[in-house]
RNA sequence: GCGGAUGUGGCGGAACUGGCAGACGCGCUGGUCUUAGGAACCAGUGCCAACGGCGUGCAGGUUCGAUUCCUGUCAUCCGCACCA
């Protein structure tokens, strides 16, 4: 039986449109309630399934809070800066504004077709001018605080293409685009001081209710240790810093590495003695990526950096140095200490390079692998070889050493971090330009905040230029300006800002999306307080929410947002993957277009069955049988109507499942299993349509349960029984007693194996119970010794026997 | 390399703090109704040499009892700083 469900979703539609259903009232009386789901980069390819599932997901916990008497402000706007807008714009000769607008459209239109419950009077774009005037002037905050400044730093360039590539772009050391091979070029980038952040985004964390596994990507991101930084001199005049977390293993010293892409090399380069083949070295290092550089089984390259020793400071050891690309430039202080004996990594530097090893640590034979840190902290190792230190355990000579080494002021206790600071320039044109100002006079000068928006210049072409800077740099009229600061000429900085700068306060603006005196209001930011409940893949974890809180963390301290963390809670979906397992592309063909499936099933089928088809927090794999099943159930619905007689009120005989359903619905929709409260709502269906009849409040019940997934079948059979619509209705609350069983199926065991399950009174005492169970299994006891009896409230009743 | 996650029937997946493994759905088998079935309904469906035994990647361990806890091991997927 199938229904007309284009007809009834439009019309719901457009019911929820013209009541405005969803405005969120800034300042209500009711509680307020922030559910936000990633605003998606709008695409050219439309709205993938995998939107529509964490879509939905929040869009059932915004319903539901709504009718639990929440104020819920549930938005959605559009992430539409980025590079593939800009490739469409070179490769088709339009504005990408125009595809960009293009692509909303798209993407409105579908989402409005799923029923999603977004405010839409919120609705904002990160390349509105009146949006990105606000992202500008927080850079002028940045900037003003000292926050940003520019650096020089090495970038994937593709000398054929002429641009900068991403990694992404540069995998395999390959331009993507044209197969040329990637080299290092060093660029002078705008830089936000992140890194000043590292504790502060670390402690932060404290004050979320981030799941376990987002928490730990990000303190895995900044990657905090603790050790020793020291100082080493080198023969002949001259030092360098290391820094270790193992300064127990000092003594082990056999070598020194250095860091290819380093400025300490260049500054030794005049005293070295093997110039030409560091050089080629230094050059190598160059077009290999760091993930190519830290690889175990690639990182015994090197050479050594011949005519240069370096002085052990703890016993005055003359030892070589080395040239390695496992040591990044720009972790750390661009140098180690080898202690092959106690790092694999040196381990087999030195055995491939032929140097000498000292075993520092006794416990383990070293003779074939490295007695590392992971299998000695904790033992009660004790140290050999190591002067006055000998005989102490590993953690006592951690201790002593670095005092010995911090009083004679070589060495400093520190905290090192590997996130860095934020690289924030793109030489791109379809991004947020970055008011800067160029005067040979003044430097660089902010543009003055009364003149923001800086405006994106309408242009016809988007290629980057001969050396790789923006496109805008070809712009003259627009790059040509005036310094604020002295008024003579001056240039625009012709970089933009990176995709992650618009998305970093979005959340923020949805607050306030309309005010132009300020980004966002205090009042009103005050009123909804936080972000209560944020969605997004994992794969952000590392970036864009880290990203968003420094930014919050920078706003909260000069004053301008009411919390530290703006963010309370943070989970993430699995990824929707093709019928094959893989994930959907167009290469592979397996992509499902979610038009499509409501085209043919409709919204409600395609939102039930992405809840129902498997954990949200995993990935699954599409499957258009299974989604037949969730038509199915919404048909058996539909049929149900038909059983509704007289009668007030829940029918007894379903009373308890009903109870039950509730209570299982709401947790699960707040825990986020929303495939078992799906699951839970067939077995109640499954048992009303075991009846004779049921009564309109059963039915009432189970459409009001169902509605937070599926909202337009059952607006549409609540308003045929006579109900006034979900939207405006209540949920239904649950009598906690009667979600209990009064009779138990009680499972009995004989030696931990199944053997017999009874009938017992939830009340029941035990002796009862006992009495019962031996009577019931009294044949399988025949014979035997009962070792021991345990009985588990209502749980099980095992018996041991021999 | 570093970091994160996952492994349960033919398939997607359930199983609360250790307590009946396989809920719910798909698929499949047989039947009813029907001109018809990609509709509905009824019965069945983990595996095997089936009154019993075996089963949650693999090998051990703890326990009266392990998908769940511990040790080791194998495999797969994802992220890694200019893709969003």
């Amino acid at each position: 039986m199938a229904y007309n469900f284009k007809e009834v979703e439009k019309k719901w539609q457009k019911y929820w449109d013209d009541k405005e259903s969803f405005k969120a009232i800034t300042g209500d009386k009711k509680e307020p309630y922030y559910v936000l789901v990633e605003f998606p980069y709008p695409s050219g390819s439309g709205l993938h399934v995998g939107h529509v599932r964490s879509y939905t997901a929040q869009d059932a916990i915004a319903r539901m809070k709504r009718m639990q008497g929440y104020n819920v402000l549930y938005p959605m706007g559009w992430d539409a800066f980025g590079s593939p807008a800009e490739q469409y714009a070179i490769k088709n000769h339009i504005h990408p504004k125009d595809a960009v607008k293009e692509n909303i459209k798209t993407f409105k239109g579908q989402m409005k077709n799923l029923g999603f419950s977004f405010d839409w009077s919120r609705e904002f774009s990160t390349t509105d001018p009146e949006y990105y005037k606000w992202t500008q002037w927080q850079f002028l905050q940045f900037y003003k605080h000292g926050m940003a400044y520019k650096d020089t730093i090495p970038v994937n360039w593709c000398p054929t293409c002429k641009s900068v590539l991403s990694n992404e772009d540069a995998a395999g050391g390959v331009c993507e685009r044209c197969g040329a091979k990637v080299v290092q070029k060093e660029k002078s980038q705008w830089m936000l001081r992140m890194s000043n952040y590292a504790e502060d985004l670390l402690k932060g964390l404290d004050d979320t209710n981030f799941a376990d596994k987002v928490k730990l990507g990000q303190i895995n991101w900044i990657g905090k240790s603790t050790g020793v930084e020291l100082d080493v001199q080198i023969v002949g005049g001259g030092s360098f810093s290391i820094f270790t977390t193992c300064i127990e293993t000092v003594y082990g010293i056999t070598f020194f590495v250095i860091a290819a892409d380093g400025k300490l090399v260049k500054e030794l380069m005049p005293r070295i003695q093997n110039k030409d083949e560091v050089n080629k070295y230094i050059e190598e290092t160059a077009q290999k990526t760091n993930m190519d550089r830290t690889d175990l089984n690639k990182g015994k390259t090197g050479c050594e950096v011949k005519g240069i020793k370096a002085i052990n400071p703890v016993n005055g050891k003359e030892v070589p140095i080395f040239l390695g690309d496992f040591v990044l430039g720009d972790y750390g202080t661009g140098a180690v200490m080898a202690v092959p004996s106690h790092d694999q990594r040196d381990f087999e530097y030195a055995k491939a390079h032929n140097l000498e090893m000292l075993q520092v640590i006794d416990g383990a034979d070293t003779s074939n692998c490295a007695f590392e840190k992971t299998d000695y902290l904790g033992k009660g190792c004790k140290l050999i070889n190591s002067e006055e230190f000998t005989g102490l355990t590993v953690e006592e000579a951690k201790k002593s050493i670095t005092k010995k080494l911090v009083d004679k002021g070589i060495a400093r206790e520190v905290n090192n971090y590997k996130m860095r600071d934020w690289i924030f320039s793109r030489q791109r044109f379809w991004g947020e330009p970055i008011p800067m100002i160029y005067c040979e006079k003044c430097g660089w000068q902010p543009m003055k905040e009364e003149d923001l928006p800086l405006l994106l210049p309408d242009v016809a072409e988007y290629e980057p230029t001969e050396n790789g800077e923006s496109p805008l740099a070809n712009i003259t009229d627009w790059v040509n300006t005036t310094c604020p600061c002295c008024h003579g000429p001056a240039k625009r900085e012709t970089d933009t800002m990176p995709n992650w700068a618009g998305s970093s306060w979005y959340f923020l603006r949805f607050m306030d999306a309309h005010n132009d005196k300020e980004f966002a209001s205090m009042d009103a930011m005050k009123y909804w307080n936080k972000v209560d409940w944020y969605n997004g893949g994992m794969e952000h974890t590392a970036r864009h929410l880290l990203y968003a809180r420094f930014w919050v963390q920078f706003l909260y301290n000069i004053g301008l947002v009411p919390n530290k963390e703006m963010i309370w809670t943070r989970v993430s979906h699995g990824m929707v993957l093709g019928s094959n397992n893989e994930k959907m592309s167009k290469s592979k063909g397996n992509v499902i277009n979610p038009d499509d499936v409501v085209n043919e099933f409709g919204a409600d089928t395609l939102r039930i069955y992405e809840m129902f088809m498997g954990d949200y927090q995993q990935d699954a794999p599409w499957s258009t049988d299974s989604l037949k099943g969730c038509s199915r159930f919404i048909d058996k619905i539909i049929r149900l109507k038909d059983k509704i007689s007289d009668g007030e009120g829940y029918s007894k005989n379903l009373e308890a499942l009903i109870h039950k359903t509730i209570k299982k619905v709401q947790n699960d929709l707040t825990t986020m299993a929303y495939n078992t409260a799906v699951s839970a709502l067939m077995i109640l269906v499954n048992t009303f349509d075991e009846q004779e009849n049921i009564t309109k409040d059963d039915y009432h019940v189970l459409l009001t349960l169902l509605n937070p997934i599926a909202p337009h079948i059952t607006e549409e059979l609540n308003e045929q029984i006579g109900f006034k619509p979900l939207c405006e209705s209540s949920w239904p609350t649950y009598d906690e007693s009667k979600t209990i069983d009064s009779e138990i199926e009680l499972p009995i065991q004989v030696n931990g194996k199944l053997r017999k399950t009874i009938m017992i009174s939830a009340n029941a005492d035990e002796e009862t119970i006992k009495n019962a169970v031996h009577n019931e299994i009294s044949s399988l006891l025949d014979g035997k010794t009962i070792v021991k009896e345990i009985y588990v409230k209502n749980k099980i009743y095992n018996i041991v026997v021999k």
